[in-house]
DNA sequence: AAGGTAGCGGTTTTT
DNA sequence: CCGCTACCTT
């Protein structure tokens, strides 16, 4: 098995620079790896040799990615290379590889070892839930902002005490933001959560202050791979370097032009002072690209010189030339996406396949438009990303129930379930309780638990024993019973599963299948999990809460369907056919980077412009739409700056395709309006107009109806209005904000 | 307590 | 445009 052939094979077919960076095995390496250039393979590659050559024992290795499909996908390729020891080596996402690390020390930071993890939209409920306590008004102060300000802090290693020292005299939301930080950080302590800044800050901050769990990863982990690394923040950057500063075979990919997380906290001169914090770094570039043809990647290179914060460098390929790139102006979004299925259709009439092609987009909310182009079409297609699964409200909610099970003190958990299903506890009485728990500096299932003191009676009262009985049974139980069965037995015993089937509607049913769907995630774990694991529930939710949802649709994609996603989800990837669409001023560079004037913002969505770019293997299809529905109005958007970035000599201009008739054009055609005119949309009907029994007018929503009886005038002017949808029958509506017109009968 | 409605605000991008 | 929230009603 570890032959010296094996070595040689490993550094077959590989040019020169890429050979080195796979024999480079003492001190630092930094790679700059341009797009397409391989550096996937001189990982995988590298770790191999590692292991067959240099006898590096695989658990002596970590390699940390930034998410789990790429964690997964260098594992299999090692695997294919070394075989099954390749499940020893520690390759995971800084998220998970924290994860573990606290699971065997938090309890020396003041949290215990099952600490939950709480996604973005705990947070936010997090945060308005202190802002409610501190008595601040939310319509004042944004918490998605403070949360926002709180999230930079941590990523900047900032704790609660020294981010209130760095803002300035006279900020006031900083000033806020100090103060809600602080009130947050101790809700999820009392919680026993941490966010995923938490993760990474906590564990930066357990290495710092115990010397002794610091020593044990320092001397375990000889060789350390970070791949991404133009994508870390301070906070990865620092656990980087406290892993790496005994053994210093630390080894960094990334790509400057490919940053494009900075709003997250990427810190790009952690890459671009690589060689600054390491001073006896090898560097070694990548430059030659693999994937696409010529002229795409001229186009790329021609587009990221715009960027002024950068290090040179020239992409270049032996390939051929290829197509040139083809622009398509559109006439509206709709025609955009007929332009795609079209353009598909061709591709796989002259033999392609769907799964070639990629369809990628700024913003997630592009998608509805071209799916329901797709839909009315024959082509397949999968969307990643999009809604959520794991952010669908039942999903939340069994995900609650087990997580007040696994630790009943988790407050943040039970005033989400303490009322779904409708018990009849509510606003009221879930306020005295945690007024009550506040006082007491108990939790809220302590509270619940001396229901009589707080001084609930009636039926609320016997609903929340009964509550407290239930949960503290499964509690008990859960030793006992796989993560499927526990799930099953919530979901029949709270009555949740049977609230759901009674209401036989279509979304009911939805969200009964979704149960369902999270039965077989559980079934999943459970196979993989023997149930004298302690801790399985808690190692359950901890992977459930660090899944990504633009992964987790990898297991039903359907292998020959055209694949649709944001630009962000399409890093890391490529494919034969790529299509940029929404390429305008507004939509991509997106208005936010426009009006905010930040040079650096623009750059930054110059480099998602890149990805995109380098996406393509051998076509690439740009296009933007002439006018464009946003935020309910047609809006015309000039063609982006990126498309005009590209030489003219580089860009094959086909026509405008026309309009096409749409669903959506046929309901704006109201009878009395001019054709093409605006649906009232935030204002109520012609205040000018007056309205009689009898006549017939035409609703935004609710379509066409008869006035069948008027109340009150002027300002006050009731109508009764019978709908000829006998679904929504009839409506009592406010003449004055009524989205209606008259219609011709 | 629950259900409905008007008004408001929002849109990047994700571990 | 859609979805969420803060009220208002029952």
């Amino acid at each position: 098995m570890f032959s010296i052939q094996g070595g040689e094979k490993m550094l077959e077919g590989l040019n020169p620079q890429q050979k080195e960076a796979v024999l480079h095995s003492q001190g630092p390496l930094l790679i700059i790896a341009g797009a397409g250039s391989g550096k996937t393979s001189v990982l995988t590659r590298r770790i191999a040799y590692l292991i067959n050559e240099r006898r590096v024992a695989p658990w002596q290795i970590l390699a940390i990615t930034f998410t789990n499909k790429a964690a997964k996908e260098m594992r299999e390729r090692v695997e294919n290379i070394i075989g099954p020891t390749a499940l020893d080596i520690w390759i995971s996402t800084f998220h998970s590889m924290c994860v573990r690390v606290l699971r065997r020390d938090a309890d020396k930071l003041g949290y215990t070892n099952s600490f939950t993890i709480l996604d973005a939209g705990d947070q936010l409920t997090a945060v308005k839930q202190c802002l409610k306590e501190l008595n601040i008004d939310p319509k004042k102060f944004d918490p998605r902002g403070l949360l926002a300000s709180i999230s930079n802090a941590k990523n900047d290693l900032l704790t609660p005490e020294r981010f209130a020292d760095t803002v300035r005299e006279g900020d006031v939301f900083g000033k806020v933001a100090a103060d809600v930080y602080i009130a947050y950080q101790k809700k999820l302590k009392a919680n026993n959560a941490m966010d995923f800044d938490d993760l990474i800050m906590k564990t930066v901050y357990l290495f710092q202050h115990h010397e002794d769990v610091l020593s044990l990863y320092q001397n375990r982990l000889h060789y350390i791979h970070v791949d991404e690394y133009q994508d870390t923040n301070k906070a990865q950057y620092k656990l980087v370097q406290l892993l790496a500063q005994k053994k210093r075979n630390i080894c960094v990919v990334g790509d400057s032009d490919q940053s494009i997380y900075a709003w997250r906290g990427a810190d790009i001169t952690n890459i671009l002072n690589f060689e600054k914090d390491y001073p006896e770094t090898t560097v070694i570039k990548l430059e030659q690209n693999y994937r696409s043809t010529g002229l795409i990647l001229q186009a790329a290179n021609k587009v990221i010189e715009n960027n002024a914060e950068r290090k040179a460098k020239n992409l270049w390929s032996t390939k051929p030339e290829g197509e040139l790139v083809k622009l398509y102006k559109a006439y509206d979004e709709h025609s955009e996406a007929q332009f795609v299925i079209q353009q598909s259709l061709e591709h796989i009439k002259s033999g392609g396949k769907h799964s070639d092609i990629a369809v990628l987009y700024r913003t997630n909310a592009q998608s509805r438009v071209i799916e329901e182009a797709l839909l009315k079409s024959t082509v397949p297609y999968t969307i990643y990303g999009g809604i959520k699964f794991y952010e669908r409200k039942e999903i939340k909610d069994i995900i609650a129930y087990l997580r007040l099970i696994a630790n009943l003190n988790d407050d943040l958990s039970l005033t989400r379930v303490i009322n779904v299903p409708k018990r009849g506890v509510g606003d009221t009485t879930v306020g005295k309780v945690l007024d009550y728990a506040a006082i007491h500096e108990i939790s809220a299932f302590q509270a619940l638990m001396e229901i009589e003191s707080v001084g609930i009676r009636g039926k609320a009262n016997g609903a929340i024993k009964e509550f407290v009985l239930l949960m503290r049974n499964f509690a008990s139980q859960m030793p006992y019973l796989t993560v499927t069965d526990l799930t099953s037995e919530v979901l029949k015993l709270t009555g949740y599963r049977k609230e759901l089937e009674l209401e036989k509607t279509l979304e009911a049913d939805a969200r009964l299948e979704n149960l369902d769907e999270f039965l077989s995630v559980t079934a999943e774990f459970d196979n993989k999990h023997d149930l004298s694991e302690e801790n399985r529930l808690v190692e359950f939710l901890s992977e459930v809460a660090l899944i990504a949802d633009s992964e987790q649709t990898d297991g039903e994609e359907g292998p020959e369907s055209i694949k649709l996603m944001t630009l962000h989800a399409a890093k890391g990837l490529e494919f034969p056919v790529v299509f940029l669409v929404g390429l305008e001023e507004g939509m991509f560079p997106s208005n936010r980077t426009l009006l905010g004037g930040d040079e650096r913002d623009v750059e930054e969505e110059r480099r998602l412009m890149y990805v995109g770019i380098t996406r393509a293997e051998e076509k690439l299809f740009l296009s933007h739409a002439g006018s464009r529905m946003m935020y309910g109005q047609i809006k015309a958007n000039a063609q982006s700056r990126f498309i005009r970035e590209i030489p003219p000599n580089l860009i094959d201009e086909v026509g405008i395709i026309r309009r096409q008739p749409t669903q959506d054009r046929v309901r704006s055609e109201i009878p009395g309006m001019q054709n093409g005119a605006r649906v009232p949309s935030n204002f109520g009907a012609d205040p000018n107009l007056t309205w009689e029994v009898g006549e017939w007018v035409s609703h935004r929503k609710w379509g066409l109806g008869e006035i069948v009886k008027t109340e009150g005038a002027g300002d006050n002017l009731e109508l009764y209005i019978q709908f000829e949808d006998l679904a929504i029958g009839m409506k009592k509506l406010l003449a004055r904000f009524a989205p209606i017109v008259k219609t011709e009968d």
